[in-house]
DNA sequence: GTATGTGAATAGATTCACAGCT
DNA sequence: AGCTGTGAATCTATTCACATAC
């Protein structure tokens, strides 16, 4: 409360809640800087993430984003502040393994490229496959996969592989040097401590909402859960 | 009548953090059986799903699920259990809104027939689109969804729209009376309190992943997430 | 001996409510 | 007046530890 102590970038931990929303509200903001927008309340952006606005200034305490009383955050340093929080500003190319159908839709998304995640390269353990050009990217052998990602820097691997192959396919990322992984494949994956796996499954979602309309039409007084 | 307090299905509310674990166990549980696997622990069911045991019997509890003390849980009866929480038993037919990359790519998702959300039809809004066929089914136009859900009885929607379409897409699925929305597209949508909206954000997921992997490389004390 | 079931302890996240700045 | 920033209160979730049952 008296001296500015130690200030470096990212050196406080941020909650994983935290972590989590400032993605949305980086979209929101980058609307706002879109249409013009310079300033925005703790109350607009929490609508915009459909967020409460205590929250929405909970989290942006911990960055070293601060606002104005009385006027609110200025969106333009808002934007920098949390892309630099997340990734450093820097693109972060990504490889995707396994070439079926979910890894064609996802070598063919813009949003990644457009979120500074673009494309690296495209392997897979099927030779019927490796040749193949796919979203402008011929697929390559998964022995190919160290050195495609020292060429290309890749920091991010995307398994997109059947759920059998799924722990194999992480085992060829970490030996290339991956450290951050998305993992697509309903299956549960063993890495090292010092790797990041985050698991995104179409399946257990819908299953999720199974349960809450399950409970709708089955149960009496519920309450929606967002 | 006045029979006491009787176990109705589902009747309490199962924590969130539970139901967003069962289909872990589910799918672990559907493997142990595969494999003529008759009874598993606490500890074993853990390490399938990888979390705590405590936590494992902890979420079984809320179920009807009792175990075998010195023994385990059978894994026939859990899996008949979790099913029944998690939608009931029935087929939940799916309709994709946004018949592109991703749309196609989740419309052709084998996962999604085996796990009892089988394709109830796609639509999109685009007229070069409508009339085309994807894995079997003719893209049918938006303003045909609400006959479309009430010929084949769907129940949950699928939103692979881009994000500026989003919230029309949304506004069509609950007009045509679907209550469960899985929303693809980068975008917070506005829905009536009697609708459930899941979220799934991959640009998202990999700037959560950017947060760690940029703290581990200029932090220094950090430790790995799940 | 082995493994469940659960109260108690701990940790984490959200929301409230208001002091303090512009 | 309006809006941020944050301690305190609340709610939710995880983990521990052990009595209880097989």
């Amino acid at each position: 409360m008296t001296e500015p102590t130690r200030d470096r970038t990212g050196d406080e931990p941020i909650p994983e809640a935290t972590v989590a929303r400032l993605p949305v509200y980086l979209r929101g903001l980058l609307e706002l800087a879109d249409a013009g927008v310079e300033t925005v309340s703790s109350v607009g952006l929490a609508e915009l993430a459909g967020v409460n606005a205590a929250n929405v200034r909970k989290d942006l305490s911990y960055l070293h984003a601060h606002g104005t009383r009385g006027v609110g955050y200025e969106v333009g340093h808002l934007v920098s502040e949390i892309s630099l929080v997340l990734g450093g500003g820097r693109p972060s190319p990504v490889v995707i393994v396994g070439v079926g159908n979910l890894g064609r839709a996802l070598s063919r998304y813009d949003g990644f490229v457009a979120g500074g995640f673009p494309i690296a390269g495209l392997v897979d353990a099927d030779p019927a496959v490796v040749g193949r050009k796919v979203a402008g990217t011929v697929v390559r052998p998964v022995d190919e996969l160290a050195s495609l990602v020292a060429e290309t820097g890749a920091t991010v691997g995307i398994v997109a592989t059947p759920a059998a192959a799924a722990q194999e396919a992480v085992g060829h990322l970490v030996a290339a040097g991956i450290r951050s992984i998305l993992n697509f494949a309903p299956s549960v994956v063993a890495v090292p401590a010092h790797v990041d796996v985050r698991q995104v499954d179409l399946a257990t979602e819908l299953q999720i909402l199974g349960y809450h309309q399950h409970r709708r039409t089955t149960g009496d007084t519920s309450r929606a859960a967002g």
